[in-house]
DNA sequence: AATTTAATTTAATACCGTTAGATTAATCCG
DNA sequence: CGGATTAATCTAACGGTATTAAATTAAATT
């Protein structure tokens, strides 16, 4: 039996090798390759002939096992879905979606650009799609009206995503005033600098405030601001 | 003096006339092009040959007035900031936070795919930065404390742009479908049409909730949540 | 009228996603 | 073993993108 299908460019033919240099493309490896590139590089270069390039492969074999682009980015961001873990239901609802909300934001911090890719994709993918049903499910139980359910789980998720593409800009920022030479030190400043004092005052005051951000806290101040106006919205209280 | 070097190509040179056929370029011509390209055909379908070619000019003539297609979008971003109005300063401080927040969105509804240009650049310019202002001064004088007045300003802005979002969302696939053939009433349920019923429950109970949205009834149900939460950080209380 | 300056064009570079058709290699069948 | 089939990849191309340098045209200035 052993392996089958091997294709490889007839220059680097073997002679008489077993090992697998050159193993064949498959959905996983060329989603892996990319998830590389993201994390190297980048996801304004994910393109098909980079992704291909990191195989060792032209990028027209990539669509022997990918449709096009778009499904490739599904795929990655199912696969970046797919890392948060669901919390346990023994949970009050407001641990719950706390804790949800610390693993996803764990999760996109974890990938360059991943919450750009979560946003420009529609959740399709299970691990996705669990991901609704556990919000659902949990404002659900906690007693919410079912017209209700929908959206706050949106603001949920948005808060997140929205959290993490911020944290992400920032890192973007400073990835870019890091190669560019001189290390101003931080990156929000900057922008704050050459402000009219008498048009932005508060602006200008407040712009020390996010110097040297502490991100875990700030995130764990808006989550908490988010499920305080949840809170005001549950009809049935018990628990 | 009358205008002044009026570039024309050569075969449509006048026979003496005065008006300006051919006003030369200028910035805000650039933009107001790349804006009717936006409504007309959306945002991916701006691009530095298309927008050249609404203005009969070719792609590279507008390098002269604008650095980059990034710079053209920030000019962008900034025209369409600048249509939202702030309300007065008499109001108490969640009417006004309401009243933005209700402008901006219909700001952002008003233009296709507005939301996703505002997410892909930052706020430098004047109206942009005003809005910022506006949100911090609100917010200072409604009482919350210096070090959360920027992330309850970034919240808000995030809320408003991400429920914007996800009415575009909805638009350009009610877009695509009108195209496409028939006429599915809603877009929404499409997505949990073949939904695995034990694993999605409550999805699949809910989605049809999601069917004909009152978007400007659940616009205000989730600035209201937002805002609830705001109130409970509120440390001085006398509005 | 000659020169300078402004504005645009042409032409090129270097990318991108995608597809059709040729090609290579492995497997299957007789 | 040999021929046919199928799987997997490559070559080459098409049409699209942003961007730049150099040539060109037209207007303004001297």
């Amino acid at each position: 039996m052993a392996r089958r299908r091997i294709h490889r460019p007839s220059e680097e033919r073997d002679e008489g090798r077993e090992e697998p240099l050159h193993t064949p493309l498959d959905r996983s490896r060329i989603v892996n390759a990319a998830l590389a590139v993201l994390q190297a590089e980048g996801l304004e270069r994910i393109s098909m002939r980079n992704i291909a390039e990191h195989l060792g492969v032209k990028a027209a074999a990539l669509y022997y096992h990918v449709k096009d682009k778009e499904q490739l980015l599904h795929l990655l961001a199912e696969k970046i879905g797919s890392e948060t873990e669901l919390p346990g239901e023994e949970l009050p609802w407001r641990e719950r979606l706390s804790q949800w909300a610390f693993g996803f934001r764990g999760t996109l911090h974890r990938y360059r650009d991943a919450a750009a890719i979560m946003g420009a994709t529609i959740a399709a993918g299970p691990s996705r799609l669990d991901h609704i049903e556990f919000l659902f499910r949990t404002l659900s139980e906690a007693g919410f009206r079912d017209e209700h359910v929908p959206w706050l789980a949106a603001m949920l998720k948005n808060y997140v995503t929205g959290f993490a593409d911020e944290e992400a800009r920032l890192a973007d920022r400073a990835r870019r005033e890091e190669t560019n030479a001189d290390g101003l030190a931080d990156a929000y400043a900057g922008k704050f600098r050459a402000l009219a004092p008498d048009r932005y005052p508060h602006m200008i005051r407040l712009a020390s405030r996010t110097t040297a951000v502490e991100w875990e806290r700030e995130f764990r101040f808006g989550l908490d601001v988010l499920l305080d106006g949840f809170e005001a919205k549950r009809p049935v209280r018990s628990d």
